[in-house]
DNA sequence: TGGTACCGTGATAGCGCAATCACGGGGCTC
DNA sequence: GAGCCCCGTGATTGCGCTATCACGGTACCA
């Protein structure tokens, strides 16, 4: 343009820094497969978004061109032509979790295969500053939304009110963190587990909980009191974990200590694999003495001795429900919570009937 | 400044766009704060990039300019320009494994430290064409390298060739397959395993291991055979698992069939737990009858019962390793790999001296 | 006192792509 | 048979940023 309609060199201002290279291009652009072609860049960029109205005979040439340049197109200057980078983020927690490694997997299936790229960030510890910047890092890359897996809620409440600008989900959790949400009934799953054991005769049940301040464990733990509640037992005092196996064993030595104690809910599989050690190294049998059921149904539950009886979530399914809530929510511009999907019993052997000798009760 | 030379809109045509809304705009660019702070855009980036030569005054006031609007440089013009992404790609298969799930972590850290963001892409099926496609799928968004977690080394082979243009390292897996590598010394461990157990007085361990095709798995198995040879002991067949507890339980079945074992390695933690549960089955005791050695010391192994005696590695260390390699290789253009790191053995109570009954063989 | 060497800053020109508008040509309506 | 519209395509412009060069000033050397 500078020099304007002057010349003779018509491709010169546009084409020539591009076509300026003798010949050692290490990385063509656009208009590489335009001249290739025998089209215009515009072109090219209309096969390359699927836009109809291109001849299909061009759009061959074009795509032919596109094979023999090995040609890809530049995501940074699509991303900034269209305002769109067609990434979503992803905040985790300890992705050494099972569940939350299986979830930001199903997100990652779900969002690659609605044409997304994702990009994660996890902290180490679970406090609003560490969860802010993970966020932060995630919106300067300019994701298009955010998924968080998994989180305290107290942590959410801040998130909520910083991440400005882009749609935000949650995978797991609470369904009452004032965000769209995918997440399992935790409360009903901790219903399940409860009254399976009440079913079997113990007349109340133990509970190790995970950390106060994570929905899933609330939830559970709610689950759990309903169950007690509604079957007029006894609610025994709640022993913490912080979803480790070591939390769990120190629970499990507490409780082996109690005679009366015959049945435990453990809030996951981990913790319940650390009750049950414990149980033993006192001398106590599962199931004969105590039953234990676990939540997750973590692919290492059904190789515990004994295999433990537990609770199923599918960890896979929540990530891609988050996905889609998420883009409902960018494409649409609003989502609401997915249905809570209903997690699953799974009877194995780490239950009995009370009766034996867990009669013995006090 | 912009008032400049010409007239009263000499701001028009470049800043025009920019500042022709009224007010509303809702995501503020770099001229916003350069105009708030009575500077030009350049000196706003300068600040940004910490560039030296700003004055401490101006620098102060476009950081405040910047404060006040909470502006955000926009990453995909940045990359545009300066053609960096600032991403690095992490191409990971199941990240429910301990081990990957905890590599990913230390890559993730390691990265944001550095100051680039992560993408990732997981594959299902560890086939050649997955592989390729989550690399594509990184290389699509401009990822500047590719750190790859644990691979089968056939795989590999195959992206090398593939992968034009970004540089990429290896996190775990052989240190042979030509690319830089980040591992632990998988044969010294299976070494180490295989030998505690001879020390112990087993005339011969037997071993399950890994899938064949994975360079972990292939390295435990050549420690194992190496301690073999050296102590004179004889080679038992060889047992196949795919590193899950289930197949564990599978080999473990097949094992306690034969009274003579009397010691195992077992190439990963999941899989000792299932050859555990195996052997109790079928009625022999661990580690009374049968001594179980395990690898990776995942954190539940400490509450197996008996408690898992291992081989620790430090997998998120790898991870970060595996981040400098690459950051070396994008930025001085080489890097030769990590030395490997010697995993760390961890006796807890799954093995006991042969002999009391251990010693009727055949 | 002139020249040289900066230092701090601004104007300008792309980075590679896609949105917008423009345009020739064929099919359609009436 | 004239007008219309849409189809397929191209030229142009700008996304928001940074690299480059240019420029007025102060400092320093000769």
């Amino acid at each position: 343009m500078e020099e304007g309609q002057s010349g003779q060199d018509p491709g010169g201002p546009p084409a020539g820094p591009t076509s300026a290279g003798a010949g050692d291009r290490p990385v063509p652009v656009m208009a590489d497969v335009a001249r290739l072609a025998g089209v215009s860049a515009m072109t090219v960029s209309r096969v390359l978004n699927g836009h109809p109205s291109v001849r299909p005979e061009t759009r061959a040439r074009v795509l032919e061109a596109i094979e023999v340049l090995d040609y890809r197109r530049n995501s940074a200057a699509r991303a900034l032509a269209t305002r769109r980078s067609e990434t979503i983020g992803v905040v985790a927690f300890d992705t050494t979790f099972y569940g939350q490694a299986a979830c930001v997997r199903g997100v990652e299936h779900a969002a690659r295969e609605a044409g997304y790229f994702v990009s994660i960030a996890t902290v180490k510890v679970v406090d609003e500053r560490s969860i802010r910047e993970a966020a932060d890092c995630l919106v300067a890359q300019s994701v298009e939304g955010l998924v968080v897996v998994t989180p305290r809620a107290s942590a959410l409440q801040e998130l909520r009110e910083q991440t400005v600008g882009v749609p935000m989900v949650v995978a797991g959790g609470s369904p009452h963190s004032g965000l769209p949400t995918a997440a399992a009934d935790q409360e009903a799953g901790g219903r399940r587990a409860t009254r399976h054991l009440l079913f079997r005769g113990h007349e109340t049940v133990w509970h190790v909980a995970g950390p106060e301040d994570w929905d899933d464990a609330r939830g559970r733990l709610r689950g759990w009191q309903s169950a007690l509640a509604d079957a007029g037992a006894i609610e025994p005092r709640v022993l913490r974990g912080d979803w480790s196996a070591a939390s769990g064993w120190r629970a499990g030595v507490e409780l082996a200590k109690q005679r009366k104690v015959s049945a435990v809910f453990v809030s996951n599989d981990q913790m319940a694999l650390g009750v049950i050690l414990a149980m033993k190294q006192a001398g106590r049998r599962v199931p004969e003495d105590v039953s234990v059921v676990g939540f997750d149904d973590i692919p290492e539950a059904a190789y515990f001795d004994p295999p433990l009886t537990t609770i199923r979530q599918d960890f896979e399914e929540l990530g891609r429900r988050s996905v889609g809530l998420l883009l409902q929510a960018i494409e649409i511009g609003t989502a609401r919570s997915s249905p809570a999907v209903i997690p699953e019993f799974v009877g194995r052997l780490s239950t009995a009937d009370a009766g034996r000798w867990a009669g013995a009760r006090s």
